[in-house]
This record gives C-alpha cells, structure tokens and sequence, in this order.
DNA sequence: CGGAATCATTTGGTAATACCAATAGCTTAA
DNA sequence: TTAAGCTATTGGTATTACCAAATGATTCCG
C-alpha cells in the first residue's frame, strides 16, 4: 500500500478535506509548515502534493500569500449522468447515420478489415477488440473527422463510466451469436453499398442490445425498480426509426 | 518573466528537450541530481518539475530506477483535423436524429425556451448566442445525456477550431434571414410532434450552410488562385523585353 | 566454465534546516 | 483620519543528509 509515494497520499487527503467542504472554493489551505505537522510529513513532501494538486487545477498558489482552492469546472464532475441506455440509443443513432453515409464512402480494403474483426469475433478471439474496431472502421470509413471523433467519444464514454461498463458486460457476454449476426448484416449492407440497409442494420443492432439491457436490468431488479424500467423504456425506444 | 515559479520553466524545457526527441518515449532521463546541475537550479526544484511532468502524464517515475517518458496519448493527438464540411455533416446527421427524438420527448416550457431564442434571433440581439441555445435546448429535449454531450462536443468543436470558426463566421453573418426561416421550421415541426419534418427540418438548415460554406471556399479559392498568378505574373513577366 | 549469490553504486524518497522575497496586516506618524 | 512604513507570515529555493530500493558488477560456489 505504502508503495506510492508519500505526496500521493497528501494529495488524496487534501483533496478529500476539500471535497468534504472543509475548504470550500475560493478559501485558503493552511500554510504549508502547518499542513507538514498535522499530516506528519516534511515541508517539501507537502509542497509536492501542492504542485500536483496545482497541475489538476485544484488549487492556485499565491506566492506569499497562501494556497487557494479553486472552483472545479473543466477538470471533473461537470459530467452529466449517463445511462447504458443513453448512450445506447446515441451511438443507435449516431452510429445509425455513420453507417448510411459509410455505404457510399467505404472502400475496398476497409470492407477487407472489417470482414478480419467478423472473422475474429467468429472465433471468439478478442470479441471486445473486434467488436470495437467493427464500429471504429466504419466510422472511419465516413472519410470524416467529426463523425469519427464523436463516435470514439461515445465509445470513451462507455469505457470511464463504471455502471455502463459493467451492464454492457452482461449483456454482451451472453448473445454473443446475435451480435455476429447483426455485425454480418451490416457488413452486407456497406458491401452493398445500400445506405439505407446499413442504417436500418445498424439500428437493429443497438435496438436488440437496448431490449437486452432491460431484460437484465428487470432481472436484476425488484419489482418497484422493474415498474419504473417500463415506464422509461417507451422514453428511449427506437420504434420511430424502426420501420 | 521570473514571476512564475522556477519549477515551471523546468517543466517547460524538460518538455521541449522531451519535444525535440532528445529523450524518446521509453527512454530514461537523466538523474534528478544531474539535471539540478546542468539547470543550474536545486534537487527539490528539479523534483518539482518532474512531479508536475508526472501529473501530467508525459513521464512515468520508477523509484530508484529512473524517470521514464511516456507515450503521449491520452493528453495529445486529439488533433485530427477537422474541416468545416466534416463538422456541419456530422452536425447534420446528429442533430437530426436529436431532432427527430425531440419532436417526441420535447416539453411544453422547452418549446417556451426555443421559441424565445426565435425572437431574440428575429430582434438581432445577440444571435449567435441564440443560434446556440435554440440547438442546445433540442439537444436537451432528448432526454438523452449521451446526445447531449455529442452536440455540446460538436460545438467545442466548432469553438477551438481557428479555421472553422472564421469559416462559419463568414456565413453565418449573410444569411440571418435564412437561419431564421430554417429554425422557425424546426420549431414547428417540434411544435407538431413531427419526428420526420423535424429531422427534414434539420436537415435542409445544415444543407444550406454546407453549400454556403462551398461558396465561400470557392471564392476564397478564387482569390487564392488570382493572388499566385499575380506573383507568378511578376516572375514570368517579360516586361523588361518590351519598351 | 557457468550460474547464482552478494555487494557496492546508483537513483529516487523523505526529512530537516536555513535564508530569501513578497505579501498582508498592524502600527505609527503626519 | 489617512498614509507610510514596519514586521510577522508565507511561499520559493537551496543545501545537506540519510534511507531504501533497484541495478549492475563482482565474486564465489558448483
């Protein structure tokens, strides 16, 4: 435990006193020389964790003044709360539209990788990987920077939040079949070059994955947390994109 | 010059010298104590700098082995360019989609909100400003958090880019009426609960700004190409033949 | 001769201390 | 009452010392 360095754990104690309103934004820390006694470490090992919490943007040190707390804006949880089926039904539609638009700009070899990651999944070697390169390649293949970067945050998204990763988790493991099938009718309708096919391939795809999360959800639930699952699943159907 | 903190110009030239290739990623930089010396500055400021370099992910320390450089991934390469076309596309097909969800999930005070930003764009105040809210409030109407962060990204988008910016400052500054009959449009379409004339709605609004930008590139293309002839005229200029 | 144990050196980690410079608050004098 | 100046506070930097872990060379044993 103590393999981190001392000034980690200042940093972390700092922070938390902040976070717990001890030292509300705008307010100043202790000098340095009190901070050192009351955590028991030397003055340096201190100014340390100050640096480091200045380099997050924590904290602004005044020289001679003291050390000032700063409002978190930028830095952290400006983050709104994001379901599983949020960002579901995003990438359903984001990634719907990416798809249509790859089915006319997608190339040769790019049709090449992407029947490689069906190959890979076919086999169960690296499915996530593959899964996930499936749907960046496509992106790519939209020859635009935008689309890409909004659909790789959409996949960041998925990755930093705890709850979405672990719902996915469950679900993903379980049809693996399914999701091959819907990754072969996509990669049918880009072949095709039928814009329309991919998107409404693509849709199905995120739509069995939404229904998939709610089976889970409403197993994992008690009947109080099933009653408010359908009352939400008419908020984030896809039914007026679904022919 | 000397207002900031010795420590901070460390920083700086150790990442320059990091920059320069002087130290790839992987390899070791030098001793803490041979760096205070060759930057003529104390062990503890050294240490500083690295602790900073360190919160920032450019270096890894491995205690009594080294400091090491990083890959610079997470921080960096963000940087694919992204050209004013590939932005309103992407735009296009997002807000679309958010429009056309909207249209289902959107509040009676929220069409309050939009219809405001109507008149404020109609009055001329503050248009842009306007112009923003009226496609954050759609975004909003999702009720999808996901959406939301891809719209806001988008236009984060928009705002650091240089090149995109003056792009989209030359269009926007002609064609007010345009954007204004095209958001009234949208607002119908949300006010009538018509996914489909909505996501239209959306879609004519960012097909004329591409083909605006198309115009404005070409003129700009235009100059481009008169300038260099001008410069190459100069250069083949057999003026010095002729009396 | 080769592999493994050992030891010394290197290197970062922490502490203690001293002094400097800028700030901020208080005191004093006009 | 106000402004000037002084002083204690506080961060900034340097110096020194010692510790612990990692590393590499050396040595010893099989």
């Amino acid at each position: 435990m103590k393999n981190k360095r001392m000034f980690w754990n200042i940093v972390e104690k700092i922070e938390t006193l902040i976070d717990s309103g001890a030292y509300p934004p705008g307010s100043r820390l202790p000098p340095e020389r009190e901070l050192a006694e009351s955590f028991s470490v030397s003055r340096p090992t201190i100014r340390e964790a100050i640096i480091a919490l200045e380099v997050r943007q924590r904290v602004e040190v005044k020289t001679s003044s003291g050390v000032y707390v700063l409002e978190m804006k930028h830095n952290k949880q400006d983050s709104k709360p994001v379901s599983a089926f949020e960002l579901t039904q995003a990438r359903a539609l984001v990634e719907g539209e990416a798809a249509a638009l790859a089915a006319v700009t997608i190339t040769e070899p790019e049709l090449v990788k992407l029947k490689l990651t069906l190959d890979a999944m076919q086999n169960g070697i690296n499915a996530e990987q593959a899964d996930r390169e499936f749907h960046i390649i496509i992106s790519t293949a939209t020859r635009n920077n935008a689309i890409l970067l909004s659909v790789e945050n959409l996949w960041k998204l998925r990755d930093t939040r705890e709850e979405i990763k672990s719902a996915y988790k469950n679900v993903c493991s379980q049809s693996d079949t399914d999701r091959l099938d819907e990754h072969k009718a996509i990669y049918n309708a880009l072949k095709n070059r039928d814009s329309q096919a991919a998107r409404s391939a693509m849709h199905h795809h995120f739509n069995r994955l939404i229904n998939a999360l709610f089976v889970v959800s409403e197993t994992k639930a008690l009947e109080e947390v099933r009653r408010k699952s359908n009352e939400t699943r008419g908020l984030y159907s896809l039914s007026h994109l679904i022919n």
